[in-house]
DNA sequence: AAATAGTTTGACCAAATGGTCAGGATGACG
DNA sequence: CGTCATCCTGACCATTTGGTCAAACTATTT
């Protein structure tokens, strides 16, 4: 029952609804997400909330789907033509950059995902798939040429989702140990992992 | 309310809830689990689990507390005085060991970070800060020593712990573009992982 | 076999939660 | 300005959930 106006207010709503659903959701996990701390979050009652969507659920899929191109980007922009170790270093800082910039919505899919990936399954098993299997070959097509060392693909791009994620998803862990000011220990990430990766990729 | 009593059913009813609980909480995250999901998994009524414990947060806390050192044994046996390398490196196989054997341990730890960590804060600026610190300065001993390549030791811990937990925590999403048959891929895992670090530790 | 200590349960409760609905308020527009 | 579509709300509801309790049941001890 969503009603089907585009309104200058619909969209204000919607957009507020999904920004403090995406706060209350990374934060709390589906089930943990209460549709009254999403009402108050985005600043309206509960049954405004359920005027624009249909229901708790609902909102959590328009999330997920309106996200994952934007998260994907970093690794459709990993260019076979380009230079192998600065492309795949790129690639890095770039991932590096999303869990700075969007550290919430790394959160939402983490939460998803360890939870089973009960809502994202098929686009999984399905685009992501692909997307990842496409690059992977474009990654040991560099390994043949002896561009770079050779190295499983699927696991180098599962190793820089892991490290560079690691800093949004396990934020309070990463500033209970560092006890860092700010963002900095974000570049010395950086330093570290672009020198690690260099030295990885290196070939022998 | 936790009778004194040390019976043997005590003991059976106590280890069963746990690992029940180990199963939900993993799952769902604290506020994604309930009291009825545990009780059934434990083949318990609700009255009855909660004669063992006094609430559904004890239980959760009972679980962190009772795990949390054996999961960090791993780290505790870096020695400073054995082989750099072989050290971090074993590190890491004891740790992809670990995501093989307990993927639930691990799952419920990242929920409860990913989440803010509201229930192990202190644990994690505490004794775990210390324990982090206390290996990355012998980690640094090694690097000033010329045995290892020159990194920061705080980000090479970050990177192996979410290397090798991302094989638990991730675990459908690994599946999902991987599809593999049962346990093999995290033997690639290894393999990728060993070479990875091998050759990031190796001085210049 | 009583008496006692320990274990289990059905029935129940208050609060929280996802969701509904009729009607009122507000904007857009001829 | 009047009318119609859009937007918003208070009151309400059914279900779920964490938790309680008195009573019944079962081991253990004497």
């Amino acid at each position: 029952m969503p009603p089907a106006p585009n309104t200058r207010i619909q969209q204000k709503n919607r957009a507020t609804i999904m920004d403090a659903a995406l706060d209350v959701f990374s934060a709390s996990g589906f089930r943990g997400a209460t549709l009254d701390e999403i009402a108050t979050a985005a600043g309206l009652s509960k049954p405004n909330l359920l005027y624009y969507f249909p229901g708790k659920e609902a909102i959590h899929t328009a999330l997920l789907t309106s996200l994952l191109d934007t998260w994907l980007d970093p690794l459709r922009a990993l260019d076979a033509n380009g230079d192998p170790v600065e492309e795949l270093l790129g690639y890095v800082l770039r991932k590096l950059q999303m869990s700075r910039t969007y550290p919430r919505e790394s959160r939402l899919f983490a939460n998803e995902i360890i939870q089973g990936a009960p809502r994202m399954i098929d686009q999984i098993t399905g685009p992501l798939k692909t997307l990842v299997d496409e690059k992977a070959a474009v990654i040991r097509g560099w390994s043949n040429a002896g561009k770079i060392a050779t190295l499983d693909p699927h696991h180098l791009i599962f190793s820089i989702w892991a490290t560079t994620q690691h800093y949004a998803d396990f934020e309070v862990q990463v500033r209970g140990i560092l006890r860092p000011v700010g963002d900095a220990h974000i570049d010395d990430a950086a330093t570290f992992l672009l020198d690690f990766y260099r030295s990885a990729l290196k070939r022998p």
